[in-house]
DNA sequence: TTGCGTGCAAAGGTTTTGCATGGCA
DNA sequence: TGCCATGCAAAACCTTTGCACGCAA
C-alpha cells in the first residue's frame, strides 16, 4: 500500500550509522548533514548527502522505528536520537530536560510503568514514553535559588 | 535588574483577558492575534496590537506564570493556555497528546504526585508537569489498531 | 526497465529582530 | 520627562516541496 521506503540506499544506512554510532547523544538534523556532507568515511571516500535528504531519512527512520525525534522548543531544531532497545526496555525511559540550563538528559524509572499502567486504566490515556519529553529542573539548576 | 515586563500596557492586559476567557483551550499566537486585531471589545472599540507584540506579551506572560506554552510540533505553532490554579493543584495536572489524531486534552491524575516525589529523590529531577506534554494513544483512538 | 530515492533550489510558515514612534509612570 | 512597550516590516530560522536525474531491484 505504502509504496515508500523499500530502497535500501547508502544514503539511508549512512544516516542510520550515523545515528547509531552517536547512540545515547541528541543530534539534530543539521549536525547529521554536517557531517555526513563533509565526512569522509574512508571506505565511501567522503561522498556527500543532500540537505533534503537527511530530513527525510530521519523522518523514514523515525517511521520506521529505528529513531526517536524530539522536539524541545520551535525555534530550536528537533532531536533525533537511536533507540537502543535493549538499553531501555519497555517504556522505562523517558527524557528529561531542564527548564534552565537546557541539557537534555535520560531518566530511566521504573515507576513510569506504574503511571503507565495507572493511566490506561482510569484515564484511557495510552503512554508512549519514548516520545515524551519531562520538563524541570535537574540536579544541579535545582540547587542554585538564583535564576541567570 | 530585568527592567523588562514592568508597564501595564493595554495589550498586555488584553492578551491575558482573552486566554482567561478561553480557559482551558489551546491557542496559538496566530488566533490571539486574529482575535485581538479584529476584535470589538466594545469598550475599547475595536482597537489592534501587532503581531510581534502578541509573541512579545505571550513571552512575558509565560515568565510571569499566568500561561503554559506547549511545543506540539515544530511545524505547527506552539500552543498557549492560561494556567487555572484553582482547577490545577499542585502539578496534579500535565496534557496529553494523542499520536495518532493528535487531541490534546488534560489528564489530572493524582499519581503524578507519586512519580514527582520519586524522581526528585531518585533522580534528582523535579519536573515540572506545567510544562510537559505526554504523548500516547488516546481512548478512541487506542481502540483502533489500523493505522490511518 | 520501472519507479522510488536523491539533490538542488526555492518555497513555506512561524517566530524573532531593528528602528522609529507612542504611552506608562 | 525618561524609558519601556509598541508596530511595522524585514530578517532569520528550520523544514518541506517541486522537479529532473540517478540508482536500487
Amino acid at each position: 500500500m505504502n509504496k515508500k521506503n523499500q530502497y535500501n540506499t547508502r544514503q539511508h544506512n549512512e544516516v542510520l550509522e550515523y545515528l547509531r554510532s552517536v547512540k545515547g547523544q541528541h543530534v539534530t538534523a543539521a549536525e547529521v548533514y554536517e557531517h555526513l556532507a563533509g565526512a569522509d568515511t574512508g571506505e565511501d571516500g567522503g561522498r556527500k548527502i543532500g540537505q533534503a535528504t537527511v530530513y527525510r531519512q530521519l523522518e523514514r527512520l523515525v517511521e520506521e522505528g529505528f529513531v526517536d525525534k524530539y522536539i524541545i522548543d520551535q525555534s530550536t531544531p528537533a532531536c533525533f536520537e537511536y533507540i537502543d532497545r535493549e538499553e531501555c526496555g519497555e517504556g522505562l525511559c523517558v527524557h528529561g530536560k531542564c527548564l534552565k540550563c537546557g541539557k537534555l538528559f535520560h531518566l530511566h524509572c521504573d515507576e513510569l510503568v506504574e503511571l503507565r499502567e495507572h493511566l490506561e486504566e482510569h484515564h484511557g490515556f495510552i503512554p508512549d514514553f519514548h516520545h515524551t519529553v519531562i520538563y524541570g529542573l535537574c540536579e544541579e539548576c535545582a540547587g542554585s535559588t538564583e535564576k541567570e
